[in-house]
DNA sequence: CCCGGTTCGATTGTTGGACAATCGGCGGGC
DNA sequence: GCCCGCCGATTGTCCAACAATCGAACCGGG
């Protein structure tokens, strides 16, 4: 016998569509507003139909999926008011985590929060790099100093945001370059140990306004 | 044809079997560590197994109950751990709505916020109020405090907290009575208008803290 | 007496099929 | 031209079943 069981750990049929399906709407292979018929679903991924209805149930938790009632489900638009409310949550959990990580360290930026950031450098010196890394490093950076705060509880909530921040993130492709992204988060972790959780909501406020445009200039 | 229509508006019958649920567990019908038999539930509430799982669902979402995989569903366990991650969270969406508030009205706290504090005053000031008009009130003002951000993104996440708050905070009984219930809430206002979102940290923390004591001695 | 493996019952996860309720659009009637 | 009622499509709920999994009781050996 196989010391280790050759089964993956089959974690069922629900969650299988989930990933599937947060994957091909992070992709782009699924657009905004695209219609989630659960009839199509059951013949794409060979389910049975409550397990369908259940895996758009936990895609709208992570917020990539709007269901309303008697209507139907769609892939979540990108709008102004969506974008706007996911940055003030997003605000209030990652500077309660910074706030708590400096707390820690005695005001200093934790360690691994630097590697992050130098991860997302060394992605963005390469010679014309794919947008989806620097996007994933970019992620690795703010997730790191989430981690950093140290609440298990506040990092949970924090990844259920992450699918749909992506979502946003991507959509900063056209206006800035992967030097800028680098440059912005250079600058933070000094403005983080200067002057403290502020210059994080500096950081985030920036970005938001950066969406803005790009969801401005793309709408128009 | 009656202008208005008698029929209640149906909103499902999943939303029926979550909010009776809740109601019980917030009522002590359901202690926690109760387990929450899907059979049971359909006996009971004479519906289908899938809408008793959906329910069962959404009352995981709200942290009232925790169903493990193949396990089965309980009733929220209130131990150490949840108590202190769920104040991490709520710390995290309280401050920046605090922020928020003082930030729009010039340092000022804002009316709504005022008003929910006489409210709670007026009912802790009853001979021998009832304990669930105290809690209910307190949670009034927190949550005036959160809608006075002015943002409803945040809101909702706090809204979906308020259950396992209260599950908590009703623990608080056996510690403190009206009078220091109402006393901490004005001392609060006093303390945001002079030195910020932090006077709110400090009474969260003192909250936690008194918490803490009231599980550690029903604990033994 | 204690320990390990085994069996068994209870419960959950998933599937299939069925029906009523609801929504949006289409066409007919005024 | 506008309003109203019908119709197809889709969702919400229910019923019944089966396989997978877990916990606990059971049992035999040391």
């Amino acid at each position: 016998m196989p010391a280790s069981p050759p089964a993956p750990a089959d974690p069922g049929a629900v969650p299988e569509v989930v990933s599937a399906l947060r994957a091909r709407i992070l992709d782009g292979g699924l657009a905004p507003g695209d219609r989630l018929v659960e009839r199509v679903l059951v013949e794409e991924f060979d389910c049975a139909r409550h397990t369908a209805r259940m895996a758009l149930q936990m895609l709208q938790d992570e917020g990539l999926v709007a269901v309303q009632r008697n209507r139907g489900a769609t892939v979540a638009a990108l709008d102004m008011p969506r974008l706007q409310g996911l940055f003030e949550v997003r605000a209030a959990l990652e500077l309660e985590s910074a706030h708590r990580m400096l707390e820690r360290h005695d005001g200093r930026v934790a360690v691994p929060v630097h590697e992050a950031v130098s991860r997302l450098d060394a992605v963005c010196q390469t010679s014309r790099p794919a947008w989806r890394r620097v996007v994933e490093a970019h992620e690795g950076v703010h997730e790191a100093i989430v981690v950093a705060g140290e609440s298990p509880r506040i990092a949970d909530a924090y990844g259920r945001l992450s699918g749909e921040i992506r979502l946003f993130v991507v959509a900063l492709r056209p206006l800035w370059t992967p030097a800028t992204m680098a440059q912005h988060h250079r600058d933070l972790l000094d403005a983080l140990e200067r002057h403290g959780p502020a210059a994080l909501r500096r950081h985030l406020d920036e970005g938001e306004e950066t969406v803005r445009r790009a969801l401005d200039s793309s709408a128009s």
